[in-house]
DNA sequence: TAGTGGTCTAGACCACGAG
DNA sequence: TCGTGGTCTAGACCACTAT
């Protein structure tokens, strides 16, 4: 007995079609009724599946036309999904390396309290790190989670600084989305200090919230990068 | 005989409750059967609605629960999707306007040589604009497009200062996707005189390149933003 | 006109969460 | 245990595209 859904199944094996190139780009797949009958389901189940491709726009539908692999140029990674550090960095082509400067069990500060949902005076974990990019700093990260969320991860070992993979392996929260605000602000003393630059200088100020499937604040996050490393961002029409 | 879909109507009811608040932040909806019976629909029809504003991050699922609204999240400038930047500041929230602060044909600039395809000393079309959100100065932005591919754009009508739209109603030529790359810098002289800022200010510097459908670059943009008007993006994992 | 995807029905059983 | 959303069926008619 598969508790696998059936559409996931059909999903998957479209999906390793696409990427093997047995599904070649601009190909037009056989009809829904056809998949329906090839698969043994129903056409609303096939559906389900082709709807998730088009949603990763791995397949467009063109009513009255048929379904169809995407171009590869539509394909490119996406550089704007929730990823690790490292993800956003680069990694493959630069060396990254995390400082854990603090992690400390404090009272949630102000500027968190309404995005995170917690009431004054509530713990949090407050984890500060320093990213560095070939042995340089590159950019200082303070983030705060509720404790209830995630208790003794002061104490829990970081993987190689992935926040994200820890309190996925530790506590089997699966984070899901963020919202994200993107500034510029001028070097504290102490930033100014830990990033290597002169006081006053212009960072790339960021702060971030992310959630968890259910839409539940699972992190609040500000950091501030040196400006020889942008972000990189792909806009759809 | 209405043209609009029932799970439409059912979706746009839904999103103007939650709009108005009828359907407050944390409100449980009622079960999928339940608004199948009140809409007159079948429940896989609810579904398709319900999957839709779900898709938005206004509602969440969960199953065994119930469905619920998503506490709503702070709305700036949302950058998920290539738009004009009326668009991008929320238009209705707040008055944009453009003053066009000089507009000519000159040969390609360095920078932008190799984004936008042109040999040295090709001619562009540059464009200078500075934005004003309720009559504040907001971002001093500068365009190149290709004068191959826009002529005599230097003598159109900019239509309220919509750039995209101007190109799409004069030449046809649609924008399809965009990558931007967002640090920080200190304002120059200029600069500061034109936005109003102290010398050496922070600022939100960005630099975009714009495609048509066929990957063709059209246009190559900076631009300096006052930090006080931050950049919103919604990473989805 | 033939074939495609878009919408929709009226059921069904299952997995999960809360009490 | 009971109510919820998750999955699935086997049909149907419609709107649109290509020929």
């Amino acid at each position: 007995m598969s508790r696998i859904p059936r559409y996931q199944v059909i999903y998957e094996d479209l999906s390793s079609q696409i990427a093997s190139g047995a599904l070649a780009p601009e190909a037009q797949l056989p009809s829904e009724a056809d998949l329906a009958e090839r698969y043994g389901v129903s056409r609303m189940t096939v559906r389900q599946a082709v709807r998730q491709l088009q949603d990763e726009h791995l397949l467009v539908r063109r009513r009255g036309a048929g379904t169809f692999v995407t171009r590869p140029s539509a394909q490119r990674r996406r550089l704007n999904r929730l990823g690790s550090f490292a993800d956003e960095m680069g990694a493959e082509e630069h060396r990254v390396r995390t400082e854990l400067r603090a992690r400390e069990t404090t009272a949630v500060p102000e500027e968190a309290r309404e995005p995170l949902g917690l009431a004054a005076g509530r713990e949090t974990i407050r984890i500060e790190r320093l990213r560095l990019i070939d042995d340089r700093p590159a950019a200082l990260q303070i983030s705060w989670l509720p404790y209830a969320l995630v208790p003794l991860l002061a104490r829990v070992d970081l993987a190689g600084g992935s926040l994200y993979r820890t309190i996925r392996d530790h506590y089997g929260l699966r984070l899901s989305w963020a919202d994200m605000e993107v500034s510029a602000s001028a070097a504290t003393a102490g930033q100014a200090d830990v990033l290597g630059v002169r006081r006053g200088a212009p960072l790339i100020a960021s702060v971030r919230i992310t959630h968890d499937p259910s839409s539940t604040a699972v992190e609040y996050a500000r950091s501030w990068t040196r400006p020889e490393f942008p972000l990189s961002i792909r806009l759809e029409a």
